[in-house]
Parts: C-alpha cells; structure tokens; sequence
RNA sequence: CGGGAUGUAGCGCAGCCUGGUUAGCGCACCUGACUGGGGGUCAGGGGGUCGCCGGUUCGAAUCCGGCCAUCCCGACCA
C-alpha cells in the first residue's frame, strides 16, 4: 500500500483522484494473477480470517474466519449425524506407548509429534503425546467398550484440534495445531466399514459441492499417499485458482490394523472371537482455505452463500439526515430479511459508500443491497452481486424471495464455475514426454495411466513435482502402457503438484 | 530441516552503510465541521520498550553474537 496522494491542492480534477484512490486501494491487495501465494496471504489477513500468533504455525482464527468454519461445520455434523453418527470427546494426551502400538502409524507420526514432559512442576514417567490423530486413544476405548457383535457397529465423531509438527506452515492450509472433525467407526465385517468408507467419502464431496461449491474428485490414494495404518485411504481432491491441488478430506478403510494393535475383539454370532474392521475420517480447516482459494479474485474474498457469514450487506446512502430518512427504512429492510432467514448485517458506519463497497467486496459478500433516497422514492433498492459485479434495481415489494433466489443463482454460478475451471485445468494424455510439458508451470490436473509401481510415483515426481492425487472410482480401467514405464497400466491416476 | 530475504505505531515504509538533540512520513485511528449513489475535504489530536536477549561503547533503531517469528525456494504432510 504505497498511499495516496500527498498533495494537498484542489488542482487535481475530481475524477482522477478518485481513480487514483481507486489504484492505491487495488495495491492494498496484491493481485491474484501476479503473486498468488502472496494474495492469499493478503486476503487472509485483510478481510480479517486470521492472524499470526507468537507461536510459530500457530494461528488465531479470527471471528469472520470463524464463522465461516462453524458454517461448514454446521452442514458437516448435520450430514454425519444423519447417517447414523454420534459425537463424544477424547483426551488431548495420548500415553506413548499407546501411539506406538500400530508400527506403520507411529512411524508415519512420530516426526510430527509434540510431546508433554512435565507436568505439575515435575517430570513425567511416561511422557504424553498431544494428538496429532486421535485413532490410538480411540482405539484404546473401544478394546473396553466392545464385547460381542451387539456392540457393533460403533459409529462415533469428535470435533477437536489436533496438533502435528509441521516444517513448512500457511494458515488454514497447514497449521501445527487445526480443528477438525474426526469419525472413527468399528465394524463386524469388512465390508460393512468399506461402506462406511465410502459413504463418508461421499457425505464430503456433497458438502465441497453442495456447501462451499467447490468440484472435487473422490478416489483411492496410492500407497505411498495413504493414511499410516491403514489398509486403504480415500480423499476428495480440489484444484486451486492458482492450479494446485488440494486434499479436501480423506477416509480411511483401516481393516483390522488398530483392531489388532488395540486388541479390539468381539464374540461373532458363530461364536468365535474376532477383531473388528474399522474406518477413520476427517476434514478440517483447511477448507476455509480452499474457499479462499477457489472463488476468491482480485478485489479478496468470494464466498458462497451457504458459508458466507453475511449473506447480505445493507449499505444505506443519503444526504445530511441520511439517518433519519433512510436508515429506518433500511433497518425495515434489515428485519424483513432476518425474517425470511437471511444472514444480514447492516452497515450503519460513518463512512462513504464507496468505501464500505469495497471493504465488503474484500469479505466477500455475495450480495449488497444499497438504499438511498432515489431508491425509496421508486420503492426499490440496488443489489450487486459479489460474483459477477452486476448491478440492478430490485423492487421492495418481495425483495426477501428475489434475494434468496439471487442467493441461490450466486451459490449455483460459483460452483459452475469452479467446474469450467477445473475441467479447463484437467489434462489426458500417456506420453510421457507430453506429460512432463503439460506439468511445467501450474497446469492442474493430468490424468495418466498408471502401472501402479511406487517407483514410477517416486520417479514421476522427483521429474515433474507432480505427485498421484487419487485414482477416481469412476474412472475406466487403462488398456495401453504405464505413463513411465513399459508394463501395463492398472489404473487411471489423477496427477497434479499439490499443497 | 537446508538455501535466501525480512522484522521500526494497526498497515505500508524511510532512517541503519558513516552510532550522538525529543525516531520520521503516508494511510488508518480519535475530536469537530462540511460531506455522502464506488475508497471525500478541512482543522486539531493520540499512539512507538525500533522482534527478543546479550555484547561493544561515554552513548545503540544504527556495530557484533545468539534466539524468536514471518515470507520465498527446495526435501516432509490435512
């Protein structure tokens, strides 16, 4: 932000100040298309999402940015409790030696674990583990709870933080400490929790699509990309403006590893002693992020309805007694609004119009209702939408349902969008020469046939950065060569540099 | 964790190289007035242990060392 002009003379023709107020207001933002990373930054900070803490990683999550998570978590625990879920609350400390008791999650872990020492001013026997993923405790619990096949299945979700030790950090998108939800089930049959599995997967590309119109791709992470102990691991995956890929949210199929390190065992009904199947699954916060991340565009934040905060913005305009001509009609406004179940705020504030236009475009509000003495004189008010900039009239008279409809129009174009977007960054091809070309740069997607080797995946992505991001369910079995090697491909792999 | 950069008021910066009154500027903020349909004008005002700790010096924002945090580029992850 370089600031106005210093001159204080009355030389300068009206309209070039103000175009040039305009300019040193776009530099408060750095631009999406020149610096992206940086104007994620920006945004974050200047639309007031969150803030740095003292503690490295470690964010402040802000009371907009808040709200936006408690949106998304609201539509989240609803679709879980749906299916049959329940939520209850575990401990922040694990014992050690609890942690350790799976062999392929405690080294997955291990590096990104902070431990507790001491405690009371004394040193601990057994140091605690703060909970980077709470399946060992969890585990634990349910070895005491399950009996016999009437105890099953156990279906049970905990929102909590959890706390991993991470080199590299952004906020939202990686944190050393973030919120998130965490199910963890156990099954009879391995089927049962490969159902579970999936439904879960399922319930989370419906809340990226249907709440945050965000486009994901559900599929089956490799093996070098799945969750340390698990038999198989799902995840959603979004494209970023900026044409990195993102995991929105990952379900695991963890057969009977933590059943079996846990001793979680039942009587079947034939009788015999058995160990349980199981499934973990999370999202997190990160998804305030990808919001930011997809939608948002040069002048800050876009939000889609169903997670925006304020859905509607009133921003009363007049003369002299603006207060006392127009306000009560926009506080009128105001109730009607509320009442027909919108979430809007009033902007009562001494400032310009045009300065809180902008300050809400940077919130990202999808919609803005301006009232002014012209206004109430035709009955109307303006309504800009956020989205595409536009700008009309809009008679009183049933103003609540045209602006749910708006409201609806910007959620479904957000999403429609996003898909263009994603479909336009999503690439074919099994050369690999052409691979590597696509790849330069920040492509998107590549699909590519696989043979399914982890040292082509490790090849493929010492050469090009570009790393397997699932393999989608949907998609047809390759016939030809693996993208990198000679043998035959299995499967089709969705390629992108992710987050 | 390696390589690079940065840290001075809420934000953006100057001052540091060449140590020396009371640390400065723009925006933001406060008070008042005029204004008000895209970041307005004038007048007056408040706010800073110069990231933290230590050293050198008669004297440190400035020189030296350590630490912390942030950003960028790589290796690891939601």
């Amino acid at each position: 932000y370089t600031g106005r002009s210093t001159s204080s003379t009355n030389t300068m023709a009206k309209q070039e100040k103000a175009q040039q107020a305009k300019d040193a207001f776009v530099t408060e933002i750095t631009a999406r298309s020149q610096d992206f990373s940086q104007w994620y930054l920006d945004v974050v900070r200047k639309a007031e999402l969150a803030d740095y803490s003292p503690v490295k990683g470690c964010m402040v999550i802000r009371p907009y940015g808040y709200a936006i998570w408690e949106l998304i978590q609201k539509a989240l625990d609803a679709r879980i409790k749906a299916t049959g879920h329940v939520n209850a609350y575990f401990p922040l400390f694990i014992p050690n030696s609890l942690l350790t008791k799976e062999a392929e999650h405690v080294e997955g872990f291990a590096p990104q674990v902070a431990y507790v020492t001491h405690g009371g001013g004394e040193e601990l026997e057994e140091k605690l583990v703060v909970r980077p993923t709470s399946e060992a405790i969890i585990g634990t619990m349910y070895a005491k709870w399950i009996q016999g096949w009437r105890d099953l299945p156990i279906l049970i979700n905990q929102w909590a933080n959890v706390v991993r030790w991470e080199k590299v950090t952004r906020p939202f998108l990686r944190t050393t400490e973030f919120l998130w939800q965490e199910g963890h089930t156990a099954h009879e049959t391995e089927a049962e929790a490969e159902d579970e599995t999936l439904e879960i997967l399922h319930l989370y590309k419906d809340v990226l699509e249907t709440e945050m119109a965000v486009p994901v791709v559900e599929g089956r992470k490799s093996e070098s990309e799945k969750f340390a102990g698990a038999l198989r691991t799902y995840s959603i995956e979004a494209l970023m403006g900026d044409g990195r890929a993102l995991q929105a949210g990952t379900s695991h199929n963890l057969g009977q590893n933590f059943a079996k390190a846990f001793d979680i065992t039942f009587q079947a009904r034939d009788r015999s002693v058995q160990h349980v199947w199981g499934t973990s699954w999370g999202m997190t916060t990160r998804l305030v992020g990808a919001a930011i991340m997809v939608h948002g565009d040069d002048s800050g934040l876009v939000l889609p309805p169903r997670i925006a905060p304020y859905q509607v913005v009133i921003v009363p305009i007049g003369r002299d007694n603006w207060r006392d001509t127009v306000l009560p009609r926009a506080l009128e406004i105001q109730r009607e609004l509320a009442g027909a179940g919108i979430r809007v705020t009033l902007d009562e504030r001494d400032e310009r119009p045009g300065w809180k236009f902008s300050e809400w475009e940077m919130r990202g509000v999808p919609l803005r209702v301006e009232i002014g003495p012209k206004d109430i004189e035709k009955s109307a008010v303006l309504v800009a939408r956020r989205d595409t900039r536009e700008k009309h009239s809009v008679p009183m008279e049933g103003l609540p349902s045209r602006l749910l409809q708006l409201l609806d129009d910007v959620q479904t174009s957000l999403f429609a969008r996003a898909t263009q977007f994603r479909d336009e960054h999503t690439h074919r091809t099994s050369d690999y020469a052409e691979f590597k070309q696509i790849m330069e740069g920040r492509p998107g997607f590549v699909i590519a046939p696989w043979c399914g080797s982890a040292e082509c995946e490790a090849q493929i992505k010492a050469e090009t950065q570009a790393t397997i991001r699932n393999m989608p369910m949907s998609g047809s079995t390759p016939s030809g060569k693996c993208i990198r090697c000679d043998n035959p491909a299995r499967y089709e792999a969705w390629f992108a540099k992710a987050y």
